[in-house]
DNA sequence: TGCATATTTCGTTCATTGGCGAAGTAAGCA
DNA sequence: TGCTTACTTCGCCAATGAACGAAATATGCA
């Protein structure tokens, strides 16, 4: 009951629903997520944590770098379930494909500049 | 987005999966659920109706009684999948069990002596 | 019609959660 | 060793959500 909880107060957040759905097409680091959320890089993080204690999202540290990622087979059936339904329920959401459209032009920024630019905030 | 965020915040609250666990062998009245629950009946009804909202239960009247049960063919195919998946996590849950045990006993009762007595209270 | 009963809605209280900025931590570089 | 940078944790405030009891809304029955 706790897991299944833990995913589902996970989920049940808009920014959350929308930074899973971001990581898609590959892992991100926290300041790219930022620029792309317009939040703070504060708030990003909890919500990242959020969705990694449920098992949503895998973490890598690389360098001064934190790069998060959708789960890969090692994740719980539960939680790579979840991370599914979640895919197939926004597919057409409006949102999440102007979403995607930002999100390419803050992978074509350079990560270090970007970064630079998040932290000075 | 606005329909999956339904469904996810439907399904964050403990309560709320464990009636949705409760309706799996068949409809229940809000008495019943209340007495199963422990809760107010207010609080009850108002948790039926989220899910009610998020498509997660049908609702059908009868005389004074209301049943709410699993949807049917007619939900949203995000909602029966999102159902199903509640259904599988769930599955070998401690809490969930024991709430099947004491629905057998729920359901043992008379429906009418059961109602007056929640509604005294 | 009037009364009992099953449920919902309303108003309030308390706990949880999302947001931010500031301070703290960890990793690379001079 | 310091300094910058990428990120997390902490402390706070505003907003949301869960709980209750009381009042309102059906519905059936005398």
């Amino acid at each position: 009951m706790r897991d299944c909880l833990n995913i589902t107060k996970a989920l049940s957040d808009e920014n959350r629903l929308r930074m899973l759905m971001a990581l898609r097409d590959g892992e991100l680091c926290v300041c790219q997520l930022t620029e792309l959320m317009g939040l703070a890089m504060s708030t990003v993080s909890k919500h990242l944590s959020i969705l990694y204690q449920a098992g949503l999202v895998d973490a890598r540290k690389e360098g001064r770098w934190m790069y998060y990622s959708l789960p890969g087979k090692g994740a719980s059936p539960a939680a790579r379930e979840a991370a599914t339904w979640v895919r197939r329920s926004l597919a057409n959401s409006e949102q999440i494909a102007d979403d995607a459209r930002r999100l390419k032009k803050v992978l074509a920024m350079d990560l270090t500049e970007l970064c630079k630019r998040q932290c000075g905030n």
